[in-house]
DNA sequence: CAATAATATATCAGATATGATATATTAGAC
DNA sequence: GTCTAATATATCATATCTGATATATTATTG
């Protein structure tokens, strides 16, 4: 894979290069890479709207930083914790679903 | 709250009763244990069209105790694994989009 | 019924995600 | 430019999730 875009995933935590690498990625390890990546971005956006990362994370019981990560794709922020925000920032699961549902298939 | 709905829960290794009784759970908390388990019931009907749950766990590098939890609701899976379960049966994102948009909303 | 395949339940050590904290960097107002 | 609010990055101890294993229970088949 091109050595920028392993640079710029790895710097967010992602474990590329070593075992495995972007191109020797399942489909669905890729799927599951995709929908975070939506899911940060939807996070991001609809949080700007409303709030500031430490009004979120207050609401949320977690901390600014922990936002920051989230709305980054960090590869220590998880599914859950993903959905929780995005629902703190008044989303319904409606709203979660569409925003899975435009992940492109491969 | 009912004391059969909380055994039930209880059972499958929600926390309920001593810190947040039932009516006591925020809307987003509410909301995260229906997507949960929309998701699981949504890995059960397509799993079983295709596969055992030993197949599965095989594609996806778990077990199948695991994927029994998975489909029965267990508080100790991840909506990260659900999802990655559901993939490995040949789901696409918007199929998972669309399961995670028809919990009802509160 | 017995035999066997499929699921479910229990336990656990190791891995990953967590909130917290400190601090660096960037953006916006003046 | 300076000040300050907002975001980002780094580190860490604790909590949660993980796959593995053993075993129990429940279909299913003959």
């Amino acid at each position: 894979m091109e050595e920028s875009k392993r640079q710029h995933l790895e710097k967010k935590g992602w474990k590329v290069g070593t075992v495995s690498e972007f191109l020797d990625l399942t489909p669905e390890e890729t799927a599951v890479m995709e929908i975070k990546l939506a899911l940060s971005r939807y996070l991001k956006e609809r949080r700007k709207q409303a709030m500031t990362q430490a009004e979120l994370a207050e609401k949320l019981h977690s901390s600014q930083p922990r936002i920051a990560k989230a709305e980054n794709g960090d590869a220590s922020v998880s599914i859950e914790l993903l959905i929780r925000a995005i629902l703190a920032t008044g989303a319904t699961p409606q709203e979660i679903g569409k925003a899975i549902a435009q992940v492109s298939n491969l």
